[in-house]
DNA sequence: TTGAAAGCGCTAACAG
DNA sequence: CTGTTAGCGCTTTCAA
């Protein structure tokens, strides 16, 4: 591993000079030839600064961490893509970390001086006090679809645009009779599509209290609220489930008590991921933002680093969209 | 942020003095009212040592990548989980990564520095040239789940075992006509996975060339291997298909396709996720030692950084063991 | 246009 | 038992 002061001796000039041509320092009146030498020596000795030498002097890691609850979601697949990508603009390394309720804590887990900042997504079963624990951390951090009480920087989706795009679909169909899957009951995003739900479909008269479920955003959760809602005495035609895995879930409670879906019962989700076209019948979702979610995070995190201030901001463009499957479908007549 | 020196002055001593305290310095005599100075003032300041400047001193990160083709995928829950485990007891974080075929480079990943040891998965389509490029890393790496000519360090699982394993399932159901839908071309678990089926199912008869299908280790490969199979002038009752995502992509083609699964054709698979349980109908599977491999990768990397050799281990305890589920079942009597 | 020198925060000889 | 000192590799004044 060669030194800076080694690439410098090979180009005959002393560490600055190496270190200023390599960094393309503006401000500096270097002469062509010795910039040449100097590139040139770097280039011969595969030349790598060493990370922890410079993140001492600078005091910036140059790396930022994208902290989620459960890495193998595949709905953080292009949200993680967003924010490589602007990373890769701000020469930034992202290092991806998975933050759970029992295991070791967010400072544990990023050090003090690993990262310059965090984009933080609220794992289930966190309430404020503790995501505000989290959060006593050296580094800015923006919250991923959350907000906290006295906390300013946070990039969110529009839960609202989301629940409505899937209520129309349904309506379109002609469903008069749809049901609510809920989110993870301390989450504020799953609060909104349910207050969203309530405005659009409940109010209007198209759902009802008793078929509004609470669950959470995995698989077994969505199975539970599936099966309690097939207990009812009433049965809805369609139902709307706050997220792809608590909806798969749905789904195969509702096959393996022999509902027909969509035939029986429609089912539409929020979040679009691979997953989605490969259950049967495939699922309908409303597809969100997250790789422009995910762009503009890490963005406004590294403005931040920058100078400027964070703020919170709500991605709508492009705004949530249709993406019509099998499971839903026209109810059918009675 | 309290620095080292303002806890050695609040405290009354030197920072040397301060930092063989809170470094637990084993051949260190240090005084136990002293001590309790240190500690006293470190908590009060509620010190962290910035890992910057100690990564630079002691040329060491405290940190180990995880690289994966796709962080994405559940597989890799375990995986993480065991080399988290192991991580905690060596004080060390670990970064995951992700290595995409036209992404950034694993050194621009990593970074140089950033890092003690990488554990890396091949991805698909990475062939030994590309896979060896990716270790021109100045840090030591032990591969997970794949091998490399002239490359000493891997944890592998046990292909034959789990594919072995998977044709008992199915011959004990009374199955004598299995396919294969095989994983990744230049994979070599994959190719031990198929040498190990044409080594106790095409070789006894119980299977065909033609039914052994190339494809990959994701769903729409699955899901293409599978239309290729069903095409076919013969069909097999059974399927052994490589990996869990594949299956889920074959399971929906053998639906989408009109065929009854588990009546008309069984489907077993490698390795467990919580999406085996969640399809329908759900996926028998075979699941694999992924914590223990996890762990043992991690283990031997650190204990390569304390000084000891590499070498290259197969994970066979715990053995591969039959989940069994609702896709496979004694074949229909024609 | 270039070089010398200081120092980021920490640890490890080496002295005392 | 404790303090002094040097230096990890780099960037950046400041002086030449």
């Amino acid at each position: 591993m060669a030194r800076l002061k080694e690439v410098a001796q090979l180009a005959g000039v002393s560490p600055s000079v190496a270190s200023r041509v390599l960094n393309n320092d503006a401000g500096a009146r270097i002469h062509p030839d010795t910039r040449q030498r100097v590139l040139d020596a770097a280039k011969q000795l595969e030349y790598v600064p060493d990370h922890r030498a410079r993140a001492l002097r600078l005091s910036r890691a140059g790396a930022i961490a994208l902290v989620v609850p459960e890495v193998n979601n595949a709905i953080f697949a292009s949200l993680h893509a967003g924010v490589q990508e602007a990373s890769l603009e701000h020469s930034s390394a992202v290092f991806l970390a998975q933050l759970v309720h029992d295991g070791p804590s967010l400072n544990r887990l990023i050090g003090n001086g690993r990262v310059d900042g965090v984009i933080l997504q609220r794992s289930e079963g966190v309430d404020d006090d503790e995501l505000r624990g989290s959060l006593s951390v050296d580094v800015p951090a923006v919250l991923f679809n959350t907000t906290l009480q006295g906390h300013t920087g946070s990039v969110s989706l529009d839960d609202r645009a989301a629940v409505v795009t899937a209520v129309e679909h349904l309506v379109a169909l002609g469903h008069e009779r749809i049901a609510f899957i809920s989110g993870a009951e301390q989450h504020d995003a799953a609060a909104r599509r349910r207050a969203a739900f309530d405005e659009v479909a409940t109010a209007r008269g198209l759902s009802r209290p008793e078929w509004v479920q609470p669950a959470g955003w995995e698989a077994p959760a969505g199975a539970a609220a599936m099966t309690a809602l097939l207990a009812g005495a009433e049965r809805p035609t369609a139902v709307v489930v706050a997220s792809t895995n608590a909806a798969v879930g749905a789904l195969s409670a509702a096959l393996a008590a022999g509902v027909d879906v969509p035939g029986e019962l429609s089912i539409v989700t929020v979040h679009e991921t691979w997953l989605a076209q490969f259950v049967s019948p495939a699922l309908t979702t409303v597809a969100m933002p997250m790789h422009a979610a995910g762009l503009a995070a890490a963005t406004m995190l590294f403005e931040h680093l920058g100078g400027a201030e964070l703020h919170d901001l709500v991605v709508t463009d492009p705004a949530p969209e249709l993406v019509a499957r099998g499971s839903t479908a026209a109810p059918r007549r009675t």
